[in-house]
DNA sequence: TTTTGTCT
């Protein structure tokens, strides 16, 4: 049905029956194939026997004939190829050629004889008969198995087929297709037809927009309660990501909500309409409304399940034994001896401190001895337990000290500092991040082995992957969050770490002791000063170890080069001065002095190889920024290299182009293909800086940032600088950086936390029955009459606490354990 | 209006 609409659809389609003799290339993460074809009958012509087609195609099998729908493409490389946007099975007609298929590989348990005896029933309409009416399969006699068999080859082939082909015709790439019937299975057709707005709630990267284009195709209204619903639901959605808050307020919903509406069908809607969607999705639980605030219920739930998990992890204390806390010092002394380290105070009392508590936490700036703290508790926590740190001694069990970080780059570091394995959280948890905008509950059931939990760059983790974390830590495990609370926020909705401390209930550490560089530096008096929203007066004198040069945005570039030249001539390795910058856009952005410095650095001569990829030219000699993690080679995202080699395919047609990084010692080679997971890095993102030190920062900051402007990223910025600074670019721009606060996200987690540890166990479940937050079942639907959230309500901003919750309890929140 | 993370 699908195929015969799309063939009147498109007059221009040219059709292929072919049998397929080889499967020439297959992607196993998606439908894309590349087949050989033997041309049975075309309405164009073909001079030769064998034709190749390419395309997105389910099941397919060698041997088997097939009708393509699609166009004939002349491809820059393999030449003239059919490529199919449709395709279908031309099934067996004949009698003989029917048996022989059932009798195939194809149906195996059907052989010769089963297969003729359903033949002699149905005749040539054995195939379709079966697809339509498969009980008509129960009047041949055939075992269950058999029946089976033959129901499950003939009619999911037909599911998987149809939906391929109908997302073919929606425009979505093999990669979406593949992801979207896996996610739908036999679902697929039914909700692009049906429910086309749950393609942007459930897969990950469909957004409204697209959903509402597959909808407008199904004739779904432009007011439709569903497209309303979804419009709202994705606007709580952007904007919680957009800002890092995990709740919004109505009104701003609404205005984003009518917007996308607009923008996306040009059908004028009411805000009544719109409001009273607001209302339903609301009751469905979709979202949460408390205290004039909009959760998605994904971020709500999170908060009170982190606050919940915490509280349960307090409620046990760690015992140790009498004997074994006294020997805690004398373990300590012989440690320092053995690491060859002398602890400072602070750093003694943060490692005891850590074996002693459930829970820790510790904030400090760079050079505050975080590491050596870990390293700390480690070995403390080793000789305290009797462990052994050898990996060999745990080749059946769970080794009993889990290093973990929210970044590869940072998981890395943490690793080479310790010593130990350590892992990504994401990979610690089994996470894949594929379907949705809600993935959370994957895994729920999971839960970790180890005694001891150590997390380092806690201020990367946002609201749902704590949340996530939290609920794989057994209460008998110890947890140690180490960061660094200045430092820029998470990517997702969150401000995990800053409310943690903030919170001052729970145990946490402040180092302040800068061990690392001199108590002289004036980078670290300046990033202590800028931490506190101070600009200090002498922030334009040159010092020994920083100086400011002002300079316009269009001067940027000349200046910089200026100082590179200059470090050039006084020797300076150039893989120790780093140029930082907020964003990419503009004169001063990073795109621009990237052209710039690597035309100053390593200009283009007469012989120099060079490969020019994503609109970009590397050359040997480059220094570039890897993009991804690519764990395989030990190469994380944020890692910086330089080009040692490139291989030309025009120079050597035996081999293709090839690039050779070396990352500190590790080459890599990248293909052409590879060529996205790198970037010029003679200046790079102040983000992508974040966890890297460098001798030498060069800084630009121009008023033309504003936007990007703020405490966190100049202190990052700044606090990257190991031994010189050179700041340049408008003094005004600095000062806004300062002025502007940054982690000041809207969250509810220190709330719940408040909430959580204040109640005595004992008393919780009476207070909170007398609360409002528990609607009782006997009065549920006086209680609901009077909570009803209206459209009314929202435009008067007077939402009532806990309409849509369903009568949940903060206590529901709480992880089993 | 801009930057940023993870996985198969």
């Amino acid at each position: 049905m699908v195929n015969s609409q799309i063939q009147t659809e498109n007059s221009q389609q040219q059709i292929l029956i072919g049998k397929i003799q080889a499967i020439f290339f297959e992607n196993s993460d998606n439908f894309y194939k590349v087949l050989q074809v033997k041309l049975l009958e075309a309405d164009f012509t073909w001079p030769e026997e064998e034709i190749v087609v390419t395309g997105n195609f389910a099941n397919l099998s060698e041997g088997e004939k097939y009708r393509f729908f699609g166009h004939l493409f002349e491809h820059p490389r393999y030449g003239k190829q059919f490529q199919a946007e449709n395709y279908q099975t031309e099934l067996p007609t004949q009698t003989t050629e029917i048996v022989n298929y059932l009798a195939g590989e194809n149906f195996p348990g059907i052989g010769q004889k089963t297969a003729e005896r359903i033949v002699k029933v149905f005749g040539t309409a054995t195939l379709t008969k079966l697809q339509q009416d498969p009980a008509s399969l129960s009047q041949l006699g055939l075992s269950k198995k058999q029946r089976q068999t033959l129901i499950d080859n003939l009619t999911n082939t037909g599911d998987q087929q149809q939906a391929v082909i109908e997302l073919n015709r929606f425009g979505f790439g093999s990669q979406l297709t593949a992801r979207i019937y896996e996610h739908f299975q036999k679902e697929t057709l039914a909700v692009l037809h049906h429910q086309p707005y749950r393609l942007a709630f459930e897969i990950n990267g469909i957004g409204f927009k697209r959903a509402d284009r597959i909808a407008e195709q199904q004739q779904i209204a432009a007011d439709d309660p569903q497209r309303l619903q979804a419009a709202l639901y994705q606007s709580v959605y952007d904007l919680c990501h957009n800002t890092g808050d995990t709740y919004t307020s109505a009104p701003s919903v609404m205005q984003q909500a009518m917007d996308l509406l607009l923008r996306s069908r040009r059908v004028t809607l009411s805000e009544k309409q719109v409001a009273d969607q607001l209302v339903t999705l609301a009751a469905d639980g979709k979202i949460v409304v408390e205290k004039r605030r909009i959760y998605l219920r994904h971020y709500y739930e999170a908060e009170w399940k982190i606050a919940e998990q915490i509280k349960t992890l307090l409620q046990r204390p760690v015992k140790l034994p009498e004997k074994k806390v006294q020997a805690i010092d004398k373990l300590l002394t012989e440690i320092a001896l053995q690491l060859k380290i002398t602890y400072g105070a602070e750093q003694l009392q943060a490692i005891k401190t850590a074996l002693k508590n459930r829970l820790l936490l510790i904030t400090g700036g760079p050079g505050t001895g975080k590491t050596t703290i870990i390293n700390g508790i480690v070995a403390l926590f080793a000789a305290v337990h009797d462990l052994s740190l050898d990996a060999n001694d745990y080749q059946t069990d769970e080794f009993p000290i889990v290093l973990a970080a929210p970044t590869g780059r940072a998981a890395k570091k943490m690793s080479e500092t310790t010593g130990l394995p350590a892992v990504t959280i994401h990979r610690l948890l089994g996470l894949n991040g594929s379907d949705g905008q809600d993935n959370y509950q994957a895994n729920e059931n999971l839960t970790l082995a180890s005694q001891l939990l150590i997390v380092d760059e806690m201020s990367m983790v946002d609201t749902s992957l704590f949340e996530r974390l939290l609920a794989a830590v057994p209460t008998s495990m110890q947890l140690i969050l180490v960061g660094d609370q200045d430092q820029l926020p998470s990517v997702g909705p969150g401000q995990v770490f800053a409310d943690l401390l903030a919170c001052e209930k729970l145990p946490q550490i402040r180092l302040e002791k800068i061990y690392r560089q001199k108590q002289s530096s004036t980078i670290i008096s300046l990033a202590h000063a800028i931490k506190k929203g101070i600009l200090p007066a002498d922030f334009t004198k040159n010092q020994f170890d920083r100086s400011f040069i002002a300079c316009s945005e269009h001067q940027v570039e000349s200046a910089i080069s200026q100082i590179i030249l200059y470090a050039q001539k006084k020797k300076l390795n150039l893989n120790d001065v780093q140029v930082l910058a907020p964003m990419y856009r503009g004169q001063a952005g990073i795109d621009h002095l990237n052209v710039i410095l690597q035309n100053l650095v390593n200009p283009k001569g007469t012989k120099t190889k060079e490969l020019v990829a994503n609109q970009q030219s590397f050359r040997i000699g480059d220094k570039v920024l890897h993009l991804v993690n690519s764990p395989e080679n030990n190469v994380f995202n944020g890692d910086i290299g330089q080009i040692v080699g490139i291989n030309l395919a025009q120079d050597n047609p035996q081999k293709p182009d090839q690039v050779i990084i070396d990352f500190d010692g590790n080459e890599v080679t990248y293909l052409r293909k590879d060529l996205t997971k790198i970037k010029l890095a003679y200046c790079v993102s102040i983000h992508k800086a974040q966890g890297s030190e460098f001798k030498l920062v060069i800084l630009p900051l121009v008023n033309m940032f504003h936007r990007m402007l703020n405490r966190n990223l100049l202190y990052t910025a700044i606090t990257r600088a190991k031994k010189m600074l050179i700041l340049l670019g408008q003094k005004e721009a600095f000062q806004t950086a300062v002025d502007h606060v940054s982690v000041n996200r809207k969250t509810s987690l220190l709330e719940r936390l408040s909430q959580a540890l204040r109640v005595k166990q004992s008393q919780q479940s009476i207070s909170l029955s007398q609360s409002s937050i528990n609607h009782g079942q006997t009065s549920i639907n006086e209680e609901t009459t009077k909570y009803i959230l209206t459209s009314q309500l929202i435009a008067n901003e007077e939402i009532d606490p806990l309409i849509g919750m369903n009568g949940l309890k903060p206590i529901d929140f709480k992880h089993k354990n």
